[in-house]
DNA sequence: ATGCCATTCAAACGTTTGTTTGATTCTTTC
DNA sequence: GAAAGAATCAAACAAACGTTTGAATGGCAT
């Protein structure tokens, strides 16, 4: 689980900060940013407990960079994806929505369903960490109002409150479902065929697709 | 905003204990649970530090009182209501939704809307933080059985995997929703005329009522 | 009034936290 | 190959944390 297991002797090249970023992030995702701690991350990570703050300054700080580097990525597909939609065309609505949720589902390398990141994206989207949302609101004003404008046009019966409150519906079914897939797997003792978070997907889409367009 | 400013002069009666709950209540609603620490607790409810001990062991257990005191009652009232439907009537699906979110939307007192039980209860939803959410694991195995049964006795052509997604998307729209109203508000500068959660509830109400009945 | 039990109090405890230090080691450049 | 700069290291730092202690204080029954 490791991030990279090098022997990592004589200083191995310049890559303690990548370390850091990698096994905080796995940290983070699973444990929370308050529950872990600078040497949890570093003794993992294999360096020196100082590299922390000698390479982002401080704790802080590398929450930040961990939040950011997995939130802003998304948020930028996000735009260009939608960016892309041709309203003139049929079923816009459904095109928004891959917008906002497929960064997100598409986070998950090479295909099996690492969660890592499933998890970690999900803490930061319903985070109620002040450091945490900080971040993501620097970021979200911006996707919201594309979301929203792009909502309305699809949807001119739309008024702008209603668009609003129904992309907060959205991200916080996808935060909640992706966050709590593993439970949903436990509590279910194996009756659940979700083997796969595609199914957890195309649920969420058809369900996200009819209540768009709710009265 | 100190829960009470009474003189509490010489020992006041047994309310140390109640103090305790209210301004945990109130602190870990808008800062979380591992920002506030004991002192900050004590300090504003004007007790000494020790009581938190004394009275409830540790400050785990502390908050798994704050938590259980706003669940419990929240998830026994779901299924009271939820009890209570007739599914030959119509629209058994609208008072399924409504058992769900009434019983959070109703926490605010005095009908005016104090933010401070919204944001308490939906961190709890939402919370990713073991020592809540082993709280919460223990109820919502019982309540999430009754929803999904609920479900699928309204909707037969459902199927109990579906429900049980449908259940999370309720509850993450729910919990998203609540929490960052405020941030709408701000967000929107003033274009938003929801002065009341009421509007948040009937918009949210009509989201879910057209996705639970998603394909 | 006296003894008893529950509660409150100030003070200290030991841990853990993020951070800083100053020396050491590696890498780069001339 | 020597000087300079960047990076790593063990060690210590002060602050904050949850918790414990033992004495002081309250009400209450006898």
């Amino acid at each position: 689980m490791i991030a990279n297991e090098v022997p990592l002797d004589g200083r191995a090249a310049g890559l303690t900060k990548e370390r850091l970023l990698v096994v905080a992030g796995e940290l983070f995702a699973d444990r929370g940013f308050d529950s872990v701690s600078l040497r949890m991350i570093t003794d993992r990570a294999n360096v020196n407990l100082a590299s922390v703050n000698y390479h982002f300054g401080s704790k802080e700080e590398l929450i930040g960079a961990v939040v950011d580097d997995i939130v802003r990525p998304v948020n930028e597909r996000r735009l260009s994806l939608l960016s892309l939609i041709d309203y003139t065309k049929q079923d816009p609505i459904r095109k928004i929505i891959h917008a906002f949720i497929d960064p997100v589902f598409d986070l998950s390398d090479s295909g099996n369903d690492d969660n890592k990141y499933y998890k970690l994206i999900s803490r930061c989207i319903a985070s109620r960490d002040d450091r945490v949302s900080s971040i993501i609101i620097k970021q979200f004003p911006e996707v919201l109002a594309q979301f929203v404008s792009a909502l309305t046009k699809a949807l001119p019966s739309m008024d702008s409150n209603s668009a609003h409150l129904k992309i907060m519906f959205m991200a916080g079914a996808l935060a909640h479902s992706l966050f709590h897939y593993e439970n949903l797997l436990l509590i279910s003792e194996g009756r659940f065929d979700l083997n796969s978070t595609e199914v957890l997907k195309s649920e969420l889409v058809s369900f996200l697709l009819t209540g768009m367009n709710a009265s």
